[in-house]
DNA sequence: CCCGATTAATACGTCATGAGTATGGAAAGC
DNA sequence: GCTTTCCATACTCATGACGTATTAATCGGG
């Protein structure tokens, strides 16, 4: 059975033309090559080299066959190299999801990030996902990273804190509390009608309740939604009001107005999870770069504060 | 260092997501394969299965490094086979050389039959060349079989009786023998200019310089030409007549009339010729092919009369 | 023309490693 | 909880990869 070593020492004889020399470049005795040589020629059932005691030379059979050898070893070293690049993920594809109130700050920070140090990495993205929808998916296997809201399965996935969000208030641009442009109190929303995320691990609408009992009043939702920007536009239409994570700031839609609450308000986290047992390289890679990052002057956490302070 | 072994162990595993029937299929034990598939693995510095004792699944790095393996094995594979081909001279390179006079015979005869049995032969056709021109060529190595008129030395090329040719006279149209239209006694031409061949090795001259000599005279050659085509055209010129070997009868030109000699004639044999030492395998397989053909009842030395019988 | 130099091939011995058997251990199913 | 399945580990052995010594063949130089 042919293997490699023959291969090698066929490739090293043909370079130099000479057993001798071949033997010495492969750090073997002359003999064993004159051996390999001949095995492969017995296998092939052709002569690979014209050899007198004075001279070697290729047959051509032999020159045809060294083109091929060539192209084993240059597949063999191109898929070692790419296997170890997919083994440490600077190479493959990785599936990230994002809820949609980072669509215009975490998203567009991390995906140029991750493209820029990673480009041969094949990033999908998948946003507007609730945490309920993101944690399915990391047990399906269908999402490798994703940025949510707490609580999670810890033995599903693991996580990493990003930011730890203050709720603001989104109010259309028209209402008396906007128009004052102050910080608002949240128990002055008491008669408001809301708007709210709504779904499986729509974990937002658990902190906004809270922070509504909190102040004194359960709040009247009159219409509920699964994404972000439906949220936005409703208040924007003069609907209701929204509490939110402070990162929708970035939603600059007309008619709509961001305020800040005056009361320390629960902090909402947002967290990067990734999915723990079949964890893929990229995975490993997408968050090592996170962590990085979170040492950056360009961190969205640190630079979402609203205009008035 | 990787070998071929372990690359069929991987590929085998790969395909059956399975040890143990990977194992079988290699009619090796179990444990062995894992422990070469494990070699493999820390050689590339990459897990390439995940495996539990329930299932064995590529990880994304080994479904990489496996189209490179399977690239690898269709790579030896195609070598081995075209370096057999090569060395049975199935596939390959053949520089042959033919002299003018059976430009329009034996050339494309044997052109046409080997390309049609072998059409992935390399063949290189060399035409108008005399016997000592080939010889040097084969010599050299840049020619490697031919078609030639003894004597050649033996020693450098090994030869195969095609056919023996008389001669036959090529006369000016207008010529008063060629009108008669009746053979022709060489002694006839005595008086006549003649065109001839000359070069080193230029044999058929020898032979017409025998075939006067016999019948009494010996020829003025008003002219010596190194090519047929040049021999032919000079006497429908009018410029002289020409003795030459019966395979010229298919140069029809205007103004020139064959007819055959009277006389049984010195007969010039027409050898196959090819080279000896660094024997290329095209050539044996030329040579072969002729040997075959020799039979056929499309072969020239059969076919050729003149159609005066 | 013979001698020494060069280089591939052959003969033979040794040890590393490729491959077998026996066993362990983890996960899944009844 | 027991059995089954299947990959990993431990240990052993024989094959063959490789080394050393030598031969055979060719070429150049005196």
């Amino acid at each position: 059975m042919t293997d490699l070593q023959q291969l090698r020492y066929f490739a090293a004889v043909a370079q130099f033309s000479h057993f001798t020399k071949a033997a010495a470049a492969l750090n073997v005795a002359q003999p064993h090559v004159s051996r390999e040589i001949h095995r492969l020629e017995r296998e092939l059932g052709v002569m690979l080299f014209e050899r007198t005691t004075r001279q070697v030379r290729l047959t051509p059979a032999g020159a045809e066959f060294l083109g091929h050898t060539h192209r084993i070893f240059s597949q063999l070293e191109e898929g070692k190299a790419r296997a170890r690049a997919v083994g440490d993920g600077r190479v493959g594809a990785l599936v990230a999801a994002f809820p949609g109130s980072v669509t215009y700050s975490w998203l567009p920070f991390l995906a140029k990030e991750f493209r820029k140090r990673y480009p041969e990495v094949d990033l999908v993205i998948k946003s507007e996902v609730l945490t309920g929808a993101q944690v399915d998916g990391m047990r399906a296997g269908t999402i490798d990273v994703g940025l949510l809201r707490p609580p999670v399965p810890l033995d599903v996935v693991e996580v990493f804190t990003l930011d730890n969000e203050p709720l603001i208030a989104a109010l259309p641009s028209a209402h008396p509390l906007a128009v004052r442009a102050r910080p608002v109190e949240v128990a002055m929303l008491e008669r408001e009608p809301f708007i709210a995320y709504r779904g499986s691990g729509a974990n937002t609408t658990k902190v906004v309740l809270k922070t509504c009992l909190d102040a004194g009043f359960e709040p009247s939702i009159v219409q509920s939604v699964a994404d972000t920007h439906s949220l936005v536009s409703l208040v924007a239409a003069g609907m209701g009001v929204a509490l939110a994570p402070r990162s929708i700031y970035h939603f600059t839609v007309p008619g709509v107005r961001y305020l800040p609450l005056a009361e320390d308000a629960v902090l909402l986290p947002l967290l990067l999870a990734w999915r723990r047992d079949p964890e893929r390289a990229t995975t490993r890679t997408f968050v090592s770069l996170v962590r990085e990052l979170s040492g950056s002057c360009e961190w969205p956490g640190r630079n979402l504060d609203l205009p008035w302070g």
